[in-house]
DNA sequence: GAGTTTGAAACT
DNA sequence: CAGTTTCAAACTC
């Protein structure tokens, strides 16, 4: 027990000893002093601390796990005031004040039946004796410390983590705070997640609402509103409102009851049934930032996405949590999927390669002109060589995130729970990536190479300190030409990527309006079976094929255009093999 | 404050 | 393990 362990929390403010006495079930407390337990640790966000705690107490209470019967603290301060914990769900139902979210003192529990013995408790479940309650029969005090006792261990017996946290800490907590700026905090997941079916997750009654964080894939609820991006959600912790409590409620209800819906066009979100990211992500991952992540898009999605049935011939509101988590059928292919092709990055290394060698082999002409060719050779061969693996680099580093790219068509399926993503990392796998990310994770790793690799260029060329490099400011100034010329080359090659996937986007787009034949206008709410919102965003829809909805080309450039339509275009400027053929697609591809 | 709703816990 | 019942908190009026 965690907190049971909780029994081994030690009290707030009370001694030093508690640990150890709270572990001997035998010591009998002293009146009514209740111990708290403090949740704080476990990422639940309403586990605000309501007294101090000993410093060292913290840390043995915390290295506890064994599970052992939670008992309340002994102390020999019968003036300490008892404070139930503030757990997220922490304990059935929190005392916190949803207005401004600061805890409230101890709550009383009112129970009739359970004789304060179940979970159905507060305070049982908290592990505290119950103190100014206002229950009936109750047994949870010293006076009936054995029947506490076997209650305990009945309880424990049932399910050995009973006691321990219900919402464990995120390691994104960092990230989530910051996104989740100016509202409840979002950090941990509740372990066994909810199951909500009415509350949309975002009233009380819902464990990780009450606790403050996200609904994550733990959770087995029905029509979730408490996911990251959820509009219903931001609607009741922003807004000018955002501390009114009739306020809140008012927009809860309203979500719930689809008054404002998802986006507010009227239409019921994705499904009736479980967290539409899945449907679109795959259940099953255990990464709570690509959960987060799908979450987060499953909001954009859904407003632009079109109706699942034409997606999927399963009607996702009638699809099981299981099936829908266990058989995603939609799958995101990215607009570059068939743009770019395996050739394409070879020319572009061997453009690039052979730019840089030019650039360095001039650079390397005119300072022969002044200096000494032997010590020019080595440099440029030094150049070249550098260039050779920053272009090593930048081939692997684009085939890498193209092989995500044509991974990314079954991405879906590859979602599973051993893809757990890069922790932490704000490019989950299996996302594709846009181009200007692509850009700017080629970039980013170049600096990163070079400066492992080179770690004197990197200073010349960051830092202008050139004077101190044992190859002097010529070298650094034949990186920086060479440099210069790369990224051009490579800016002008991202940058008919960018157009190449507008076009594309384009023509899908079409296709789109074509096919749905005005699906997409918003509509009330529709067949159960139904869509998702449909926001502005076209959404590509083929009946039936393989048309999967993906995001907008968001950072595409605004010029699609002329050079886009251009049947000639190639990824580089350079005279190509493409087999261009005026669709996207470049070339006939085999290397895949 | 009474009655209803909700979902976790307990039970079958 | 799924379905049902019990329970107490959350919520509504």
């Amino acid at each position: 027990m965690e907190q049971g362990e909780g029994g081994d929390f030690p009290p707030k403010k009370v001694q030093s000893d508690t640990a150890g006495t709270a572990a001997v079930t035998s010591d009998i407390p002293l009146k009514k002093l209740a111990r708290q337990l403090d949740f704080t640790a476990f990422g639940g966000a309403s586990a605000a601390v309501v007294l101090p705690e000993h410093p060292q107490s913290q840390p043995q209470a915390q290295a506890q796990h064994p599970v052992t019967m939670p008992v309340p603290p002994q102390t020999t301060h019968p003036s300490v005031r008892v404070v139930k914990p503030e757990s997220p769900r922490s304990r059935p139902r929190p005392n916190i004040d949803v207005k401004d979210g600061t805890p409230k003192k101890q709550k009383q529990c009112n129970c009739k039946h359970s004789r304060c013995l179940k979970l159905y408790c507060e305070c049982f479940a908290s592990g505290i004796y119950c103190d100014g309650c206002n229950c009936v029969n109750c047994h949870n005090n010293v006076e009936n410390e054995a029947a506490r006792r076997e209650a305990v261990e009945v309880t424990l017996e049932r399910n050995p983590n009973a006691f321990r946290p219900k919402i464990a800490s995120s390691p994104h907590g960092a990230r989530d705070s910051r996104e989740e700026s100016g509202e409840a905090l979002v950090l941990g997941k509740h372990n066994k997640g909810c199951h909500c079916k009415k509350s949309g997750c975002l009233k009380k009654y819902c464990e990780c609402f009450q606790a403050n964080i996200l609904c994550s894939e733990n959770c087995k609820c029905m029509d979730c509103k408490n996911f990251e991006g959820s509009e219903e959600r931001q609607a009741l912790f922003h807004g000018d409102h955002a501390n009114s409590m009739a306020y809140i409620q008012q927009a809860a209800n309203a979500a719930i009851t689809g008054a404002i819906g998802s986006s507010g066009f009227g239409s019921p979100p994705v499904s009736k049934k479980r967290k539409g990211q899945e449907l679109f992500y795959g259940p099953t991952s255990k990464d709570p930032s690509l959960h987060r992540l799908a979450q987060f898009q499953q909001a954009s999605l859904t407003k632009a996405s079109v109706t699942t049935s034409s997606l999927s011939s399963t009607p996702v509101s009638r699809v099981p949590n299981s099936a829908a988590s266990g058989t995603s059928k939609f799958t995101y292919r990215s607009l570059l999927a068939d743009i770019i092709q395996p050739q394409d990055l070879k020319e572009l290394c061997s453009v690039l390669v052979v730019v840089s060698e030019e650039a360095a082999r001039t650079f390397a002409d005119k300072r022969n002109l002044v200096e000494k060719p032997a010590e020019e050779q080595v440099e440029t061969s030094r150049a070249s060589s550098t260039q050779d693996r920053l272009q090593s680099q930048k081939e692997s580093d684009i085939e890498k995130a193209v092989a995500d790219d044509c991974s990314s068509r079954n991405q879906a399926d590859k979602l599973g729970p051993d893809d757990s993503s890069s922790d932490g990392g704000d490019v989950p796998k299996g996302r594709p990536m846009s181009p200007g990310t692509l850009a700017l994770m080629c970039d980013e790793q170049d600096t990163m190479f070079m400066a492992a690799a080179s770690p004197n260029v990197l200073m010349g060329h960051s830092c202008n300190t050139s004077s101190q490099l044992p190859y002097g400011q010529g070298i650094t100034e034949a990186y920086a030409e060479q440099e210069r010329i790369i990224l051009t080359k490579f800016r002008d090659c991202l940058n008919r990527l960018i157009t190449f996937g507008e076009i594309k986007e384009t023509k899908c787009s079409s296709l789109a309006r074509t096919e749905s034949g005005g699906q997409n206008e918003p509509f009330s709410n529709g067949p159960a079976n139904a869509r998702t919102d449909t926001g502005n965003q076209q959404v590509p829809v083929s009946n039936g094929v393989s048309k999967p909805p993906f995001p907008p080309a968001t950072k595409m450039s605004q010029t699609v255009t002329a050079a886009a339509a251009s049947p000639n275009n190639t990824l580089l400027s350079k005279p190509s093999t493409h087999t261009e053929n005026g669709d996207i697609n470049l070339k006939t591809e085999k290397e895949l």
